[in-house]
RNA sequence: GGAAGUGUGGCCGAGUGGUUGAAGGCGCACGCUUGGAAAGCGUGUAUGGGGCAACUCAUCGCAGGUUCGAAUCCUGUCACUUCCGCCA
């Protein structure tokens, strides 16, 4: 959320905000009712500090005060039934308007995002056919996506043997990788209540939405840590010694994908998943800054890993509501598509002050005054995404597939993956 | 899952219908005192909204209700504690 008071202090902003993003607001329609409202509630008070004083003052029989009271008490009535349905449709409103942009990002849409860096790792040359991640992984009997869809449905599957130990690889270095520097590992809920989902940005119910609720119960799967992360500060007030707070999640992550229909084959858009994500909470004067260290994190994982990657700065269109500005990592997929193309396996989003207001994370300033936190989150890795990356970019023409080194202490010493029995 | 109790400011804690936004204490800030420090003494010390300001409105877990008037009474809800049951 936005300030109220920003908002109509600086219209024009919103609206080419608005605009530039790509999203449609009947801002016009949220003036004339933030308008009406400010002008209600001013009656509403004057009404209230009426029968306060009512109340309050000696000079009246009870009697008299009970006259007077409930003539104010009616007046109130009114007013507050007028007052209700101008909040809440000013409210509805309010809520969808975006964070502020990053002046740098590019304006349009997907398609206008900016190529900002690469990888160490260059793209290889196969001297063969590239096979894509599920003929590799079935080949080697680690992925079983049969059995997943018997189980669970499209969108679930089986990691066996060297696959479940490779998951538990990729989880364990990212989670040491960050760990050096400075994130506090955490094991957080997977589920998490209707309020939090909300406030952290994301629908818990209905068409749009795409996490799971839990029928009779206001609870849902989390799409990713950063819910429970963020709401593990959620209305406090963070000491400002202990900032910048930086975690990192591990959990499972579950997405409905009801906009995507259940179509795509492999791993690459899944219900379920394990993902390491780092959260920091800061002073807003750090926020740029802690942005950058993210994004330089998750790079040196993907770097280490002889992945290669693009790294994009996120056009105007394509940021999230909560998102001031936003970098994504691309790694190349040798065989996605039959061809190869780029496939989004991280990303890293600071939020300024949008999150922390919704949600109402503060600090102590210099003065002692209480100011809202900025909030920024950044994938360290994603276990299926990464998992596609590694096996097609690392596969080998007899099938098997070569560990990247900093991965082998995590797999016993294992330098490859072989077929399994 | 059943029963009982509790939920007040940064913290502890008083307060069961009427100048209580809230006693007292701790902590913190400033001042006095001191060669310096400690102790002692004094003063101040919730948050958010509206207003240039005086001031005013809201908030005692959360949401409703009763009442002229609610931290105080009622209902629901959430959390915590204890006891019972169940269980990895």
């Amino acid at each position: 959320m936005l300030d109220r008071r920003y908002i109509l202090e600086n219209q024009e902003v919103i609206r080419t905000n608005l605009k530039n993003r790509m999203v449609q607001v009947d801002f016009d329609r949220f003036l004339e009712l933030e308008y009406e409202r400010r002008e209600l509630q001013k009656e509403l008070e004057a009404v209230r500090a009426e029968g306060n004083a009512v109340a309050k003052a000696k000079g009246l029989t009870v009697d008299e005060r009970r006259a007077q009271g409930i003539v104010c008490k009616q007046k109130e009535g009114a007013l507050t039934a007028k007052l209700k349905p101008v909040e809440e449709e000013a409210q509805a409103i309010y809520v969808t308007i975006p964070n502020l942009t990053y002046e740098g990002s590019p304006v349009g849409g997907e398609d206008a995002s900016a190529t900002i860096a690469e990888g160490k790792t260059p793209m290889r040359q196969f001297d063969f056919k590239p096979r894509d991640h599920i003929d590799v992984m079935e080949d080697l009997g680690i992925l079983n996506l049969t059995a997943g869809a018997k189980v669970a449905g499209g969108g679930f599957y089986y990691f066996i043997g060297q696959g479940a130990l490779l998951e538990l690889a990729l989880s364990r270095y990212a989670l040491d990788y960050v760990m050096k520097a400075g994130y506090t590992p955490v094991i957080t809920p997977d589920l998490a209540r209707d309020s939090l989902m909300q406030g952290a940005g994301f629908v818990p119910r209905g068409n749009e939405s795409n996490t799971y609720h839990l029928e009779d119960s206001d609870l849902n799967l989390i799409a990713t840590s950063e819910i429970t992360l963020v709401g593990m500060v959620a209305d406090e007030v963070v000491e400002t010694s202990k900032l910048p707070l930086k975690l990192a999640g591990l959990s499972h992550c579950f997405r409905s994908e009801r906009a995507h229909g259940s179509a795509t084959r492999g791993i690459y858009r899944v219900h379920q998943f394990t993902k390491t994500e780092m959260v920091v909470v800061c002073l807003p004067e750090d926020a740029e800054k802690v942005h950058m260290e993210l994004r330089r994190l998750e790079q040196e994982i993907f770097d280490n890993l002889g992945i290669p990657y693009r790294v994009l700065e996120i056009a105007t269109g394509d940021l999230g509501a909560a998102a001031y500005r936003k970098f994504d990592l691309e790694a190349w997929m040798p065989a996605r598509n039959g061809i190869g193309a780029w496939g989004e396996i991280t990303s890293t989003s600071n939020c300024t002050d949008f999150q922390a207001r919704r949600l109402n994370i503060k600090y102590r300033d210099g003065q002692g005054k209480l100011q809202f936190a900025h909030t920024l989150n950044g994938t360290a890795l994603s276990v299926c995404r990464a998992m596609i990356a590694l096996v097609e970019n690392h596969q080998q023409a007899d099938g098997t597939v070569e560990i990247p080194e900093v991965l082998q202490p995590y797999m016993g010493g294992l330098k490859k993956l072989t077929p399994q029995r």
